[in-house]
DNA sequence: ACTCCTATGTTGTATATACAACATTGTGTG
DNA sequence: CACACAATGTTGTATATACAACATAGGAGT
């Protein structure tokens, strides 16, 4: 038949592709958080970042970026956004160049009343994925994170 | 110490957070399929929709939200995209609300010259992920379209 | 047949994402 | 020290994503 190689080649891709599974688990597991953490006017990206500045704080964008594989650019103005909610304190490093990003004291309100929103999400989540799921996704994330630390 | 509370917060969601996992995952792997597709000016977001209309079609714009779990308006936008490329065919089914996606032939022919820029993203994909990391996805990934199936 | 509700798709708006180009600042090397 | 190069962050542009509001069209129930 005509169409038998374009078919082969359409019946590989859907049954295999892993961007195409990746993309919807994002899509789906970023409304589930985005829909939890609405009541607070923020969304998961941001709390993403707001988690790593706590955690690693006081830390440049760059390395921000670099933990998160985000690009400089997108961070930028994701921190324009946070500042103004004065989640985030910026201020000019004493090398010149370099910022610091450091959790502001709303910021760290905000991260105080997320964590029940965030445990709801989280755990609907691990219903979705189910525990072999869950625990797929932490051991892929930890091999990109071994890979991104390797370059 | 006083910042105890806050800490054990962020430590929990820091080592568990399936969103910033899952939203990494979705960052490394988009960017690698992205990066393999540039020499064809499509991007991996825009395949994933003429996969599932090459594999379905004819197929309503509705449908492909559903298998993708995509938002109504985002796919709209890159129906009109792709349309604007002579990549997918439009028009109007008889019932006259819905619309009819089908694969035209410039989408057959980029699928085609695709492949193999696909097959060279799959396999750096899986060998960042790891076999077991790969495996994972797929499972998650079922999970999740079985879930889909059944609202 | 009429009314109400739902499904379908578009448009306005906001955010997330990345690439390209740019300005600025460190750094390293001759 | 001077110059070239790399790192850092911003801005312009395009796409992806979702929510809210809307218009329209089918279908269900009376």
């Amino acid at each position: 038949m005509k169409n038998g190689r374009l078919t082969n080649t359409v019946e590989t891709i859907a049954s295999e592709c892993l961007a195409v599974r990746i993309r919807l688990l994002n899509r789906t597991v970023t409304n589930i958080f985005d829909d939890a953490l609405r009541p607070l006017g923020v969304k998961v990206s941001q709390l993403n970042v707001l988690m790593v500045v706590a955690k690693l704080g006081p830390i440049t964008p760059g390395d921000v970026c670099r933990k998160l594989n985000i690009e400089k650019s997108t961070l930028s103005r994701n921190v324009d956004r946070m500042r103004t909610h004065n989640w985030l304190k910026v201020s000019e490093g004493d090398s010149g160049r370099k910022q610091i990003l450091e959790l502001a004291p709303a910021g760290r309100r905000l991260i105080e009343k997320a964590f029940p929103l965030w445990t709801k999400a989280q755990t609907e989540t691990e219903s979705l994925l189910g525990q072999q799921g869950a625990k797929s996704i932490h051991r892929a994330a930890n091999t990109v994170w071994a890979q991104l630390g390797r370059e």
